[in-house]
RNA sequence: CGCGGGGUAGAGCAACGGUAGCUCGUCAGGCUCAUAACCUGAAGAUUGACGGUUCGAUUCCGUCCCCCGCAACCA
């Protein structure tokens, strides 16, 4: 029997559309960091991600290859689950694939759960069946939709007139939930993180909902889910791959899964109060409306937060992008400069909710200012005074409330911040007391010896605070400290 | 009048009614325990523009200019 209070945290699953990016890598390190610190602070934490992997675009990229779409989806999956490790994830996240078994069984039970309800509901029925008109670019060969067009026209074939197909589908009725959003958002000031997001959703769902697809015709696109009594038509990739969020723990229930999940969803999702989300600003409107207006139309509770991340961009604020020649890989980064210093990057470099610029440069200058010079340097220093001079001893350093309070915000920067401040506190105590110097002299020597323990006490609290962010680092700095030895390489190589 | 965000030292950011701070970079000095690291100090900003409120505005209000996202059935 434990005690531990639950907590429930996941990252948004990467569509396997593209190769992993910083943006991926900036948003796995950030929720880890705070499942990590969860765990720290005595939660028991179930940690997960995974990858979305169906709809037109992965279709269509199978097809490119010449693969068929299972075979692009393993290939694309493996190649999510490998960074994993690399960017210093924590060893028991969850992984799911949206191809699973369990969670394609678990998408048509939400389906049918949304279905049932709809059909005793006053303002349902919540999914129906209506003409969707869609517009189709011939000289592309593909769907276009209104933000791709330029005055209504395709801009890489403006002569063309765009078809319009028509083509039966099913509907969410999204529009039932408005007032319930709108309640949520009012009732709960925490829900989205930034507050600036909370308002800009609450605008969107105040100017009204329209009801949207949630299915294709499989003759034309046969990548998904498909719906449960109609073999015509899929899901579309949203309904599917929103689902992941309780589908990974076993919602709904033992039949899902077909093993018992011992109260896997009771535990992680109510007594939690929901899953903390992490997503791009894109995905603001799915996340935070579309997917709480499904889980209101199932009669699940909503979620418990959403944080919302900016853009990672590339120098002067502009998109990154492959003809810019802009573009960071972050498995680059990790080989040059190692996991942490990543992680150190994306945790208190890049703003914790705005866009924020990635060049190589800037890493180069944190790196070395940071790590290097910084908590690198600092560790030497201390433990070179202290293997010379004083017998190892344990110390027992504990969180500080502020770094909590500055997690339990999500506010990744200002809680990195306030290590660091710790870091330049005792590079600034050594110089004014002059341990070193103290040593050299029979009467001050006591207090120099007293001081240096102080010294190792003040780095075991910083290499405590560390754990979440910089596992690794924080690791050797704990080793260093029980054998009482200086580093046997530098930390951080100066580059 | 579509929605939202932003314009602050060379760069990246903070503050948000009361002498404009931080990090990097630059310059000078100090220290020698340490990874040519560390510490101290200095230079450097009429806080996008113009009005208004106020004893006082970067901070509140109005107008304007510029930048970036989004504008739903593209993930």
């Amino acid at each position: 029997m434990s005690a531990k209070k639950p907590f429930y945290i996941t990252t948004t699953l990467p569509y396997v559309n593209a190769e992993p990016h910083i943006g991926h890598a900036m948003e796995f390190i950030r929720a880890d960091i705070i499942a990590r610190s969860k765990r720290l602070s005595g939660f028991d934490v179930f940690f997960n991600t995974g990858t979305d992997e169906h709809g037109v675009k992965v279709y269509q990229k199978a097809q490119q290859l010449n693969l068929a779409p299972q075979v692009y989806v393993d290939q694309a999956a493996a190649k999510f689950k490998e960074i994993l490790p690399v960017l210093g994830m924590s060893s028991d996240i969850n992984f799911i694939r949206t191809t699973d078994p369990h969670h394609i069984k678990s998408a048509q039970a939400f389906w049918q759960t949304v279905q049932k309800n709809g059909e005793k509901a006053k303002d349902g029925p919540y999914i129906y069946k209506k003409n969707y008109s869609v517009k189709y670019c011939v000289g592309c060969e593909l769907e276009k939709t209104d933000s791709e067009l330029v005055n209504g026209r395709c801009t890489l074939h403006p002569l063309q007139e765009l078809e319009i197909i028509q083509e039966e589908n099913y509907f969410f009725k999204f529009s039932a939930f408005q007032d319930t959003l709108l309640k949520l958002y009012v009732d709960r000031p925490d829900f989205v993180i930034p507050s600036t997001r909370l308002h800009e959703i609450h605008a969107f769902v105040e100017r009204g909902l329209q009801d949207f697809s949630i299915s294709r015709l499989a003759t034309k696109m046969p990548w998904g889910v498909p719906v449960p009594g109609d073999e015509t038509q899929v899901m579309y990739v949203w309904f599917d791959a929103l689902v992941d969020y309780i589908s990974a723990i076993g919602w709904p229930d033992d039949e899902v899964a077909g093993v018992s999940q011992n109260g896997a969803f009771k535990k992680w999702w109510t007594e939690t109060g929901g899953v903390v989300q992490y997503c791009g600003k894109d995905n603001l409107r799915q996340q935070s409306a579309m997917w709480q207006a499904m889980l209101m139309a199932a009669g699940l509770t909503p979620s418990k937060t959403i944080v919302i991340n900016g853009f990672v961009t590339g120098e002067g604020g502009v998109k990154m992008s492959k003809s810019l020649g802009n573009v960071v890989n972050p498995l680059d980064v990790v080989r040059e400069y190692g996991t942490d210093a990543l992680r150190y990057y994306v945790a208190r470099e890049i703003s914790p909710f705005e866009d924020s610029p990635f060049t190589l440069e800037k890493f180069k200058e944190a790196y070395n200012a940071n790590l290097a010079n910084g908590i690198g340097n600092l560790t030497s220093r201390i433990m070179k005074m202290a293997e010379a001079n004083i017998q190892p001893d344990s110390v027992n350093p504990i969180l500080a409330v502020e770094f909590i309070e500055a997690l339990d915000h999500y506010d990744i920067k200002t809680a990195c911040d306030f290590v660091w401040a710790k870091i330049t506190a005792l590079d600034v105590t050594i110089q004014k007391e002059e341990p070193f110097k103290k040593l050299k002299v029979e009467e001050t020597k006591g207090a120099a010896l007293k001081l240096i323990e102080e010294l190792v006490k003040g780095l075991a609290e910083v290499a405590l605070h560390l754990e979440a962010i910089l596992p690794e680092t924080a690791l050797k700095i704990q080793e260093c400290i029980k054998a009482n030895k200086v580093p046997v390489a530098p930390l951080f190589m100066r580059k």
